[in-house]
DNA sequence: GCCCTCTGTGTAAACGATTACATATTTGTT
DNA sequence: AACAAATATGTAATCGTTTACACAGAGGGC
């Protein structure tokens, strides 16, 4: 491996002098850096960074933790993720966790000292605890609130997207809608849930607890819990799922069980994955600008990370766009690419108390 | 930030010590040790991974270039990769490059001096110059091939996975066969075509150039060709395509058109992702083992690793297998979960030349 | 001619860990 | 009792950078 030292000898110059010409960062003769430039590339030179990271406790890395995710969610929020951090110059260092709080607070450990800062995707809500890392560095939540301690945070518009989502199918004539839920224990699922008491209960449908099936976000699930819903007595006329996965599974339940949809049984989806209008009949779903969701979280830990961890934290949160195809009767006639439905970014101010953005949450609803 | 010293401050003893135990690398009192661990961990000492790194040469750290991938193979390539570099204590760090050769080489050299090896995974043929790449540290090529350098790679058997889909078709009574073809600079796509082609060989089909389309692997390509082939004069009676997105999008199309599918065309995919068992109908697709080519492409590359890089090269290839469903007219009687198809590995021995290899690819055939 | 300010360069001290070597202490062997 | 061997600990060099400081020479203003 070539160091400065070599490129320096080489050179006839000092380490310093090749140092300041390598980064610019001092006075140099043109002459001179010419020289020293040629020689570096001659011999390719790459300086260690971990020497470098040494002196200057910069790593030019950012941390991201993630749970199991499912496929489209996961490859568009790395996507989002990388695309801005290269171009800050950053790169990232990804780690998969379960999601369970000691995991999550080893895999922080282990990547102290590697990253300046960290993203973490924590779905699950047990993880709370997680705010309470003692961590010096900078942090942003993603997909989840932290209570109590301050961090900055990204979500989704879950409630609201979920909301508007049952309105339109409540527009659409239909008055028993069911749930297909996900996890109890995840945030995202929670507040879609929440979203859909909160439209039923708009439209002065009383909820019902056998109207509420649950869930874990994957196709299986969806079929499943389409299978138990065909098998009520009084059956629902539509079904709104968590998410897409979720959706397609219940979509071939229904098929299997040659119930038409939109006709006998409408069906609704979360997320707007790419699949959602190639499917038969193509889903109606709320679409959510994962790759946007990435790149913001990235925009905001660089933020953190400029400003030493030391600002005001913010929670934010990127809003989501109603897709209406055949699958809850609407015109299919639509067929624009997805990424043209940009979902715009809500910065919410800085808020100092979980209370107090409670209430803001309420309003919002 | 707490080091070392602030540890042997703390604890009254030398930062060699410190060391010794916490590493496990040397003697030490059992008194001593219970102190040390227990002033390490109260004083949350986390050893700064650049200092470690700049005297042992080595980062704990695994490289891995990806262009733009599609969903679900994104996220399960990673998953694999992560869970068998975690379980032997090495990181991922990740970038996501266009598979322009440039940029691949400016992204190696980013990484250089962070990893201790990179697992390239470029599908653009065009990128075979990396080969040159004058990398002094282990590679591990993913989804292509290096024609005259001697790197590690790892593939897809992707000839044999095609042509015995499309003996499949031919067996069903097909004759007029179609191809959604992946870009012709893109290497698994090349290799699906020559498996097409030479099953109709094996049939005594000759092949029709009208028949083969082009395609990216995208839903929106895999639509747009279908609806080329409906339009055709003596339309063929089956498609296959070259992965599962275009087959989906295939699907849609035929779906808007009114034919019905198999009856009146067939359809196959490639990849077997989740979702292809929920299509309307199921989808017959050759399943990958993606998750498993992750872990098999760090396994090589952490070989290449002990071995100081300096270990025969090997060349080896996750076999496919075959999951028929309804869209060619299979009985959907099928259920199993996806996870039970696991793919074997066939490991090619290492060798010397290219020629060599392509004679053993014309026997597997 | 003196002093000041630039510019271009070099010297050497960090940064935080590991580890070869030296030293001190204990234990065992004769 | 003497000495060797094993055990426990400390000292200091080292890894490859960056950067504060020092220094030399050039140019300008008085």
């Amino acid at each position: 491996m070539v160091t400065i030292k070599d490129v320096a000898r080489e050179a006839n110059m000092s380490v310093a002098t090749v140092s300041r010409v390598l980064n610019g960062s001092g006075p140099a003769s043109e002459e001179t850096g010419r020289l020293i430039r040629e020689v570096a590339g001659r011999m390719r030179y790459v300086p260690h960074s971990g020497a470098r990271s040494l002196i200057t406790s910069k790593t030019e890395t950012l941390g991201v933790l993630l749970p199991d995710l499912y496929g489209e969610f996961f490859s568009e929020i790395i996507r989002g993720m990388d695309s801005t951090a290269q171009r800050h110059g950053f790169h990232l260092l990804i780690s998969r966790t379960y999601a369970d709080k000691h995991e999550i607070e080893t895999a922080m450990r282990a990547m102290r000292g590697r990253v300046d800062g960290v993203v973490v995707l924590s779905p699950d809500l047990d993880a709370d605890s997680l705010l309470n890392l003692p961590s010096t560095m900078p942090v942003v939540l993603l997909c989840s609130v932290a209570k109590g301690n301050e961090t900055d945070s990204l979500t989704i518009q879950n409630c609201r997207g979920a909301r508007e989502m049952v309105t339109h199918v409540v527009d659409r004539g239909h008055q028993r809608i069911a749930i297909i839920k996900g996890s109890p224990r995840n945030y995202d699922a929670t507040e879609r849930l929440r979203g859909y008491r909160a439209a039923l209960r708009d439209a002065g449908i009383t909820p019902e607890a056998s109207l509420e099936r649950e869930g874990d976000f994957t196709e299986a699930a969806g079929y499943a819990a389409a299978i138990e819903l065909l098998a009520m007595r009084k059956r629902p006329t539509a079904i709104f799922a968590a998410n897409d996965a979720m959706a397609i599974g219940a979509l071939s339940a229904l098929r299997e069980s040659g119930v038409r949809v939109p006709e006998e049984m409408a069906v609704a989806g979360f997320d707007d994955i790419p699949l959602a209008r190639y499917m038969d009949p193509p889903l109606s779903s709320v679409h959510v600008p994962i790759c946007e969701l990435g790149e913001r979280a990235v925009e905001m830990l660089l933020h953190g990370i400029t400003h030493k961890n030391d600002h005001p934290r913010r929670r934010e949160r990127v809003s989501t766009e109603l897709v209406i195809r055949r699958s809850t009767g609407g015109e299919s006639a639509e067929r624009p690419p997805p990424n043209t439905l940009k979902g715009r970014l809500v910065p919410l101010e800085s808020r100092r108390s979980a209370n107090e953005f409670r209430v803001q949450t309420q309003q919002e609803m």
